[in-house]
DNA sequence: CCAAAAGTGTTATTTTTACACCCATGA
DNA sequence: TCATGGGTGTAAAAATAACACTTTTGG
């Protein structure tokens, strides 16, 4: 079945953006290739679009295999199509974003795949428009963290105000206030107070909050406003 | 040159989401297929990415066939990659979503291309997956005429404050009071006074303003409200 | 002179910001 | 007992929402 004789036909590949949080800094999940071609260099982990596959099952395939987590927070973000974006031969990526949290992660899938947890400060040069496809990816994280509730995704099930707060800093990287901000999160209605406090403090034991799971779908689309105004012209 | 031999090639389609307002209703460019596949079917405007195109390039042209125009606002929505989307042959299909100014387009061309403007109410079934893309385009006017500009984009180069209020109303849906939605644009210092006044009213004339470009350039990303409250939560 | 649409001002309410003190804990 | 981080309240400022009258114009 040719309907189509005159088109081409064109690679299109995946590459996954993948974000954690280790309590003090967001960091990239990126890989060093120990694979053709740009062996040695780092790039997004990626793969190609297999022929009978659906393009959404191509991104949760390839966040698997590297993270060995199947429920990830996934989003396609952009397709990157410019001609001459691979060397090797034309090829158009659709890139996804993937929200984690940290703690849940393979490490043994991780390693075999030479990959590693690296703050965005401190992110080598990546291969092909890589460096693009993160900038695009940081940008939309700072904008949707701000509109709607995808921060959680990247602490654990459970977790403290505070920690969510510092979560917040680290997008956006200013100090915000501890009083606003905690009445603001409360009044959103999406915490639920498990009764427990957190045992990493050494100082008073913060109060585990969970999400209400039904009210964070309900909500979800909702804008909101996590970050201080003063950020909004940013 | 074949590095990634395994892997599958895969058609890359474009396609286009053309949304006009013709001063009362949000109206969609859609094609009556004079061609095979679906000949005699409703779909959106589109075509293959060529083999050495870049991707916004082929946006830019498949817009340019249809309507005559070349400074067109485009953004990439989405890419849709369901396996069997197309039922011809594999194909994964980018979404453009493009703002034009209803009555800068060349009629000629969309006449030959058997196409027609059509309020989103009347729309007829469309092909394939076609449905879906206008759906989620129409979900991404609603996001991000609140939070950005873009409502400009579907008027003429000079406009009125009434005929933005009753652009907003069209893709809102909802009554919007005159007095605050006017104090509120006014307050961006985007808008400028033209001097000149509407001759299209029967009554009393309203003031021309026309987009402050240097602004709108250094305001686009900030995120604002032209959507009263009550609808933040839609 | 009247019907229809444009323009504008004030007040109440809500939301946001700025800011300071007390509490619990483990070292 | 003290240093560290957690928890909370209040008042000022800003933004938003609700609301009504006057002006211009063409028929």
């Amino acid at each position: 079945m040719n309907n189509y004789p005159q088109a081409s036909r064109i690679l299109v590949a995946i590459d996954c953006i993948i974000f954690g949080f280790d309590g003090k800094d967001i960091k990239l999940l990126l890989i060093k290739r120990n694979f053709e071609p740009e062996k040695g260099k780092w790039s997004l982990m990626g793969g190609f679009l297999n022929a009978e596959e659906d393009l959404a099952d191509g991104a949760v395939r390839i966040l698997y295999n590297l993270t060995g987590l199947k429920d990830i927070y996934v989003e396609q973000l952009e397709t990157f199509g410019k001609a001459d974006r691979d060397p090797g031969e034309r090829t158009v990526s659709v890139v996804f974003f993937a929200l984690i949290k940290i703690d849940d992660h393979d490490s043994e899938a991780v390693k075999s795949h030479n990959a590693a947890w690296i703050t965005l400060d401190a992110r080598p040069k990546l291969i092909f428009d890589h460096e693009q496809m993160v900038g695009r990816a940081i940008e939309h994280l700072k904008y949707n963290a701000a509109l709607h509730p995808i921060g959680f995704e990247l602490l654990p099930e459970r977790f403290t105000i505070p920690q969510l707060q510092k979560l917040y800093e680290a997008i956006y990287n200013i100090p915000i206030d501890r009083r606003n901000f905690s009445r603001k999160l409360l009044s959103t209605g999406l915490l639920i107070d498990t009764g427990q406090k957190n045992n990493n403090s050494a100082t008073k034991k913060a109060t585990l909050y969970k999400l209400d799971a039904e009210r964070y779908k309900t909500k979800f689309h909702s804008f909101w406003n996590f970050m201080p105004d003063s950020m909004k012209s940013q």
